[in-house]
RNA sequence: CGCGGGGUAGAGCAGUCUGGCAGCUCGUCUGGCUCAUAACCAGGAGGUCGCAGGUUCGAAUCCUGCCCCCGCAACCA
């Protein structure tokens, strides 16, 4: 078995806050990071920030501050989640960064050389009222719907497209070779019909006079290239693509033995499963190996969104839960890939009823009662079975930790059974039994925990051997 | 006929691919226990599986039609 491992996450957007979501996705890239490390392997975990376009521009404008203080800063409150949510990644690349430039302008040109790049005159409509461009999907009834009535006017611009169109069958072949390109199936669905409907080439670059905050199209001057097609390429210049070919083999993989995992939310299918795919066929790149598609958080029912007003963010879940709880409560929302639906009140009981109750005071108990005790604590090998490591490869993370839980519930029930306490007064041999199997217990969900909740683990295996009483998880309320 | 997802106990969900006793967590009611974080354990109540038809010995699951909710509709990350 390949002894490196690559997975990243997709590149937030900095115009906003971290959200629950993204941190969601972030969470579960890095436990399956932690879990294949503990599996030996040589890790790399990249994430990052998204910086260019439009979109950022006009805002750092608005705001009136310079561009690049203006996405330094917001850099850096994505970074600031690795520490806030205990997080391993091995990589944080900005689109910004001075390498990651190199390497867009580098696919751009090997695209180019096999002939995937044309430049097209392109019409956009312009509404004079916002002094903004309008795409058809903003329109209503073919009016700016700020200012209905007022006729858009038509610009022509000449835009690099990229021959989308002529990558349809490379792509309908690649998926029809890897049967779990895209987890769950029913996105795997959603993006082979939509490929096989037929594909439409897109702009992948603006004119610089109107937008200047992009990476430079290579030997053009006037034109600055499409965020897309620039932040995509992150996921291979942070592997230091094109110049360290040697990592790049070793993380990303090669044409015949792919080995790079993502992990995006269903927003970003099409952007990651087709458009990224068809830019590494066009460059003559090894594809990745696996998209996992995530779904969406929402709240009461509620799309998260600024203006209801009901954004969850990691921060505020962290200074309510702690990191191990947040942790836990974004791992267990729900079945990977489909959309959960979370409230702080669901969030609170959850907490208080698998945390705190549940694993907290079963430490609590066995810890206790284990006091005066001093037993050889069995330390086995292979804490995942074949059945909860085929769970952690398909991120059904919240499967896996119902099956610790159940071995909570048991002890539980155990303990009741068997009275610990009792025995302790009148029937030594019979109470070292039992305390054995619980020490036991606990310490294999201990280590079981490690990826998902790795200072709990922790704080479980000190308590172990210090005998000093813990409380895991307070209780809320 | 634009694309896709969903409708299963008071709440949240799994089960649908591959048909075989309708399951889990929370809540609720009753009882038990005292090692533990007002926790833990046992038992109970609660469901015409969105609706209507079809296939089958048998349908939440497969097929057809309909109703309702939610995303997305590509140069907007």
């Amino acid at each position: 078995m390949k002894k490196e491992f690559y997975i990243t996450t997709t590149l937030p957007y900095v115009n906003a806050d971290p959200h629950a979501g993204f941190a969601s996705e972030i969470i579960l890239a890095d436990v399956r990071a932690r879990f294949e490390k503990l599996q030996g392997k040589e890790v790399i975990f990249n994430t990052g920030t998204d910086e260019h376009g439009l979109k950022i521009w006009q805002k750092a404008q608005e705001e009136g501050v310079d561009t690049q203080a203006y996405v330094d800063k917001y850099a850096a409150k994505f970074d600031e989640l690795k520490e806030m949510l205990e997080l391993n990644y091995t990589n944080f690349i900005r689109t910004t960064d001075e390498n990651h430039k190199k390497a867009a302008q580098e696919l751009w040109k090997r695209v180019d050389a096999n002939g995937y790049i044309y430049k097209k005159q392109y019409k956009v409509k312009y509404c004079v009222g916002c002094e903004l461009e309008k795409t058809d999907s903003e329109l209503v009834d073919g009016y700016c719907p700020l200012h209905p009535g007022k006729e858009l006017e038509i610009i022509e611009e000449e835009n690099y497209f990229f021959k989308f169109s002529a990558l349809q069958d490379k792509l309908l072949e690649l998926y029809k070779s890897n049967p779990n390109f895209v987890v769950p199936n029913k996105r795997f669905n959603e993006i082979k019909s939509f490929v096989e409907r037929g594909l439409e080439d897109f702009s992948i670059s603006r004119l610089k006079s109107k937008m200047p905050w992009g990476v430079p199209v290579p030997g053009d001057d006037d034109q600055v290239m499409y965020v897309w097609f620039d932040a995509l390429t992150n996921y291979i210049s942070t592997l230091g693509w094109p110049d360290n070919q040697e990592n790049f083999e070793k993380f990303w993989g090669t044409k015949e033995s792919p080995n790079a995992i993502q992990i995006a939310g269903k927003d970003n299918l099409r952007q990651q499963s087709a458009m990224w795919q068809a830019m590494l066929l066009a460059a003559d790149l090894p594809t990745s190996k696996q998209v996992f598609i995530n779904g969406f958080i929402s709240v009461d029912g509620q799309k998260m969104s600024k203006s209801i007003g009901n954004v969850i963010s990691p921060k505020e879940m962290v200074e309510k839960y702690g990191i191990d709880g947040t942790r836990y409560l974004l791992l267990t929302k729900g079945t990977f890939g489909e959309d959960n639906d979370i409230s702080w009140e669901k969030l609170t009981t959850k907490y208080n009823a698998d945390l705190a109750n549940g694993l907290g005071n079963l430490t609590s108990r066995v810890v206790k009662l284990s006091e005066n005790l001093d037993l050889e604590i069995e330390k086995k090998e292979n804490i995942f079975d074949e059945a909860n490591i085929k769970l952690v490869e398909s991120f059904d993370l919240d499967k896996v930790l119902e099956n610790i839980w159940n071995i909570v519930r048991e002890d539980n029930k155990y303990i009741e059974d068997t009275k610990p306490w009792e025995l302790a007064k009148n029937n030594e041999a019979e109470f070292k039994n039992v305390m054995q199997k619980l020490l036991n217990d606990l310490t294999l969900i201990a280590q079981m925990l490690i990826p998902f909740l790795p200072e709990t683990a922790k704080k479980i295996q000190k308590a172990l051997e210090t005998k000093e009483r813990v409380i895991l998880f307070e209780r809320i309320r």
